[in-house]
DNA sequence: ATGATTATATTTGTCCTACAACCCTACAAC
DNA sequence: GTTGTAGGGTTGTAGGACAAATATAATCAT
């Protein structure tokens, strides 16, 4: 059945139901509505502290029960973008409020956006790398070792090897004693990941597992050495000669140019 | 204006939004069940891939109707924490599917929290202050320096100040060009800050006040000088004093006994 | 007995209605 | 001018109904 006829638009323009066609076809109806309602917050026609429509205006307007619409909300709720209050209507908040990071993965289907995190997952983990050095317990670095023996190993490059690179990274991040850097750390690492799964990955790979893997043994060496510097330059060293691989180039200002990189 | 104006009773606004978070008994029932459900998750009491009660047992067993069990797990499933399928049901995803950072609210009421988060600022921003002094525009230089005018400025130490010290912060942060680390800096920053704002803050401050805008104008002269090492030390310290003046003290194993804080 | 097919029950997705709690404004009363 | 009150509007919660998709059980053909 169907009165779903939204001849007037009441609170919303109309190119939001083009682009909730074009955004996914196949997510659920609530996810949708939620894109479409953070979509007009991020892009300025809602700016904090403006009321959004009233639910029953965006139900009608959408074509959709109020159920959904509420759905919706709570998803903007939950991240801070809204904030309704019972009889008042629904807020949208200041920047500030925001309690959520949540990645547009639209910008890392390009090379720039896909830049820009693998500088940040650089810059991350080279000071993981660092304070894991320093900090790191006997369980920690027994933790690092089985994963590299686990990526050289049995599997080859396949599909577990690329996994037990991941755990490489996180056992490092965890080893810096910091809940937040190891979370912020496993977060990036997986936001890349799916990139490149989504992406290309798997194309010309083959010899160069070697070649990661060195790169790998140098991190740990410099780890087990006991020299946080060595850890952290090996570390980004290894995360911009990575994302060269698949064709992500960093501005090489690294600071590597001090020292420590010559190290081994 | 607004001078000393504000004895008692006067300027409700700004104390209104605290007592309203403060003595806001009762979170909204939806979000209230979201984070039952999310703690059983991360409690490992459910495990990735397990399912989650229908509907109708969560509902009735917390004495609640399905629509508002609904609205929770279209919280859980925005931030990519469960996966419903229709008929089946909802399902942990792996930890690797989640699309969303969410700080615990609670992990910031105890120092520990808090040391960790300083100390995660403190690795960023400080990277942070470095690239931008190998990247700034003049634009974004102007943009910093007028935040450190309207510190030490009209309003001196009160709610403007601080709100001026953010805006001094964020704007290095965007000085790097890269959005993500822009993004990452602000949220952390805000979450550090209405920590504070809920804990304690202003207690004891006064005059160190000169102080907090003696270390920002330390990081400014590196920035306008252009030595990227000696804007990151200057960072650092500044954020290691800012925590240790609100009882929040790193370990101060911080790379910054290489050279450069001395400066200025 | 086994495999494929069809029923059947379960579960989520969407819709609907109704009412309670609450906010805001306006207006009346003091 | 301040306070109290009434009304309409909005969100919060409840409950029922059905559609759509899935999983499980029963049935049938081979």
């Amino acid at each position: 059945m169907s009165g779903k006829r939204n001849q007037r638009g009441v609170g919303l323009t109309d190119d939001m139901k083009q682009l909730s066609q074009k955004l996914a076809p196949t997510q659920p109806l609530p996810s949708r509505v939620a894109s479409i309602l953070s979509q007009e917050i991020s892009s300025g026609r809602l700016k904090p502290g403006d009321r959004l429509p009233t639910e029953h205006q965006i139900a009608e307007s959408l074509g959709i029960s109020r159920n959904v619409v509420r759905e919706a909300i709570a998803q903007l709720r939950a991240d801070g973008l809204v904030r309704a209050r019972q009889g008042a209507g629904a807020f949208v908040m200041e920047p500030e409020e925001r309690l959520a990071i949540r990645l547009d993965p639209t910008d890392l289907e390009n090379i720039e956006g896909m830049e820009g995190l693998f500088e940040l997952r650089a810059l991350l983990e080279g000071e993981a790398a660092r304070l894991a050095t320093m900090r790191r317990t006997d369980d920690d670095l027994a933790e690092i070792s089985a994963a590299l023996e686990d990526m050289r190993g049995d599997e080859k490059w396949s599909e577990g090897s690329i996994e037990a690179d991941l755990v490489f990274h996180r056992a490092i991040a965890k080893a810096t004693g910091n809940s937040y850097i190891h979370t912020f750390v496993c977060f990036i690492c997986d936001q890349i990941r799916r990139s490149i799964h989504m992406a290309r990955y798997a194309n010309q790979i083959e010899q160069l597992v070697e070649v990661n893997v060195g790169e790998h043994v140098v991190i740990l060496d410099a780890l087990k050495a006991g020299d946080p510097e060595a850890a952290r330059a090996a570390m980004v060293h290894h995360i911009t000669e990575a994302g060269r691989r698949i064709g992500v180039i960093l501005r090489n200002e690294q600071n590597n140019s001090q020292q420590g990189i010559a190290a081994s």
